[in-house]
DNA sequence: CGTCAGGTTTTCCACGTTGTAAAAAGTGCG
DNA sequence: CGCACTTTTTACAACGTGGAAAACCTGACG
């Protein structure tokens, strides 16, 4: 292997243990030998074996984040800031994705390399809450994102209900009739989507619009092509929604291309909502109109409630934490200006 | 800490190393043995702690890559594909980012966190030739992405210069007669935009038409952003390209936005051309026309050559791999179907 | 019955680090 | 010069694992 804290002590003539006081900012080393230390470090070009010093110490400055998709730029996003909030606190992350494959996010809950890392943060699609329930892993776990779970653990969830009907309702208030909603799921009444589904339904409840299931696409995923495929067999059967509200901005993104071939345009025909606030949705032939989750304060949260936990508040009941959100209107519901 | 071998052996009344070649799956142990391990292993939900292993083998399963931004899509789209053929040898990646800063990147280099992975897979973006011949850490490195470097690593890059080469002569062969290029650099003969520029050149002047410095639009960074603000300029400037050809695809996005802004039609008026094909490309009122170099088989190479090397071939000679590229036409140059 | 071969299990140690405790060196004071 | 006290340095053990080699079995064979 490479320098060790012995090399050092043998070449400064002191003992491994001085070597390490050294290294650590100790206090009680005289300048001299500090020096005479510091200079074999330097001529050796001593690094210290995290490896070693992690097995000493039971913890291994390392965290692992994983994301259903990180080619989703919302996660990608949002790993970006967990990554950059983390190193500021000496932190590294261990970045994984799941597929939002539920056995793949049980495996990662578990932490199938849980002895390598002090924490985790996950942001699941799939999982369970008997999933978390049946959990081995000591390692401490932050829930990320709008799923609802009953396991004690620490959550951090923007309010999904009230965001979709702020969305919901500014597609009411630009004068929209019937409002079609993209991006349902089949199963599970706990999901994001149900949530957001949700929100949409009581607006159109509560203004006398339409919610019935012939305005519902569903989608397999959250990809672009979900989107365009489902608006797709949406028009094809032979509805005409004057409005869609999409449930992340990649399905909309999908959603306004099918538009497009369909010789529809957005706003004045349809227009479109979505959800998630990526870099994408502000460029494009006709922008966003979107809900903007805040990420950086999302990230934030996250890194520091997992941190605390490490930091020994072990047993303290699990918190949740609720971000804020903006709606940001931009040209897929008013237009160019 | 958790349960060690130590908790098992006691549990099962054999020794340490019994347990341990039990885990290691070692023949020559007695099948009542192995049952007996076996279930105390299970009982007690036994994990090996990998920081322990890591440190007794000097080796830690970990590589690290770094890319500029993770919020660029064809860097996450690569990421995906590097974690996912690792994930398959059995190796974890440590994903970074530098933000494309030469600090960062010589920090990322030295390998700051060296002594806790294995190798290092980086796509530099300013890193210059100098801090890779005052490298010291002994890890393996190699190279991905498009610079040219004389120093000894292993290097992944696609032949820029005909990429380029490609996506302008499209241009030309559709009629265009006046194409910019947009995402120029400052200074650095040797980095990848000048590579691209290259191309652009040499097919311009093949083919007669200009390519003086009015057609070339320098931008800051890679971002949309400096792709819609580098368009802006060439048309404030009085410019009136019929085709640009841009450095990325995130930049082709840009340009097309501001393209749309001022009313200029895309491929009718303005033929556009990309780089990377980020998934974006796609989709959009009009698809991109863009050079796709064969992430995944960047992916598995870059992969396949540090495992390599960490495998044993520390001296041979450093490789060069360059995997191929296609020409992808889409709506941006050929006009919708 | 002793010996040997081969399979099975154990003992011992090292990987590089740091906490503990104690030894060594230094300081001040009567 | 010796004592009490503080500062500096050291020895040792331990974190959990796996390689090397020794020790222990069992059974076959002379």
């Amino acid at each position: 292997m490479g320098i060790s804290l012995k090399d050092v002590a043998q070449r400064a003539g002191v003992s491994i243990k001085t070597v390490s006081n050294v290294v650590n900012g100790y206090r009680h080393v005289t300048p001299q030998t500090r020096q005479r230390v510091q200079r074999a470090i330097d001529e050796l070009g001593y690094r210290p074996n995290l490896t070693a010093r992690h097995l000493r110490k039971g913890r291994t400055g390392m965290i692992a984040l994983a994301v259903p998709e990180l080619t989703n730029p919302y996660f990608a996003e949002l790993a970006d800031a967990v990554i950059e909030h983390a190193a500021g606190l000496d932190y590294i992350v261990l970045l994984d994705h799941t597929g939002g494959r539920r056995d793949q996010e049980v495996l990662f809950a578990q932490g199938f390399r849980a002895r390598v890392i002090d924490g985790l943060i996950l942001s699941p699609i799939e999982l369970e809450n008997e999933d978390l329930l049946a959990r081995e892993s000591d390692a401490p776990l932050v829930l990320l994102g709008e799923r609802e779970y009953s396991a004690p653990y620490d959550h951090i969830a923007i309010d999904n209900v009230a965001a979709a009907r702020t969305a919901a309702a500014h597609l009411v208030e630009i004068g929209r009739r019937r409002v079609a909603f993209v991006g349902a799921r089949h199963g599970r009444a706990r999901a994001t989507a149900h949530l957001r589904l949700r929100g949409w339904r009581e607006v159109m409840g509560e203004s006398g619009l339409p919610s019935d299931d012939a305005l519902i696409a569903v989608t397999d995923g959250y990809s672009r092509e979900d989107g365009a495929q489902a608006v797709a067999r949406l028009l094809d059967s032979g509805q005409r929604p004057d409005a869609v509200f999409c449930y992340n901005d990649l399905i909309a993104v999908g959603a306004m291309r099918t538009l497009a071939e369909r010789g529809l345009r957005v706003p004045d025909d349809v227009a479109v909502v979505g959800f998630d606030d990526i870099e994408e949705s502000r460029y494009g032939a006709t922008t966003l109109t979107t809900v903007a989750p805040h990420k950086r304060a999302i990230a934030r949260a996250a890194t520091d409630m997992l941190l605390d936990r490490l930091a020994g508040e072990a047993d303290t009941p699990p918190r949740r934490i609720q971000p804020g959100f903006a709606l940001i209107t931009r040209e897929s519901t008013v237009g160019r200006p």
